[in-house]
DNA sequence: ATCGTGACGAACG
DNA sequence: CCGTTCGCCACGA
């Protein structure tokens, strides 16, 4: 069976690991980033989730990736923050209203890979 | 190959 | 506590 997601390097690594991120948690793009082998591609985590279809966002849980001050940053219309903000709530995060934002308590909600499982995807 | 894009992040002012 | 600028870099056109 085809794969829809993109299958190009880092694409791919961001939607193993964004995938991965446990329910009830949340991660940063960094993180992502991070995760997917390079740190300084933070940018391209938010592009890459981005640009995928319905159908890929159900299997990928996006709404779990904030940025690095636990924002809710989606720009896009469609998947917009209130949606994020819903999804995370049904999975028992809460999130605080501040202004016009919406932020998640990493402190609290921040997920924290195993070393190992770390290692094993590094590229 | 080059160029614009971007749901980032850190550094300024 | 704003908004701006800059550095970062994979991807698609």
């Amino acid at each position: 069976m085809k794969r829809k997601i993109r299958q190009t390097n880092f694409c791919h690594n961001i939607y193993y690991w964004t995938k991965r991120i446990p329910k009830g948690k949340v991660a940063t793009y960094g993180l992502i980033a991070y995760l997917a082998g390079n740190v300084y591609a933070a940018r391209i985590v938010g592009w890459a989730l981005h640009i995928l279809s319905d159908e890929e966002l159900k299997k990928i849980p996006w709404y779990r990736v904030v940025n690095k001050e636990g924002r809710i940053s989606t720009t896009c219309l469609k998947h917009n923050k209130l949606l994020q903000k819903k999804l995370l709530e049904k999975e028992g995060i809460k999130v605080k209203i501040k202004k016009n934002n919406f932020y998640i308590d990493l402190k609290k909600y921040l997920w924290l890979p195993k070393m190992k499982d770390n290692i094993t995807k590094r590229v």
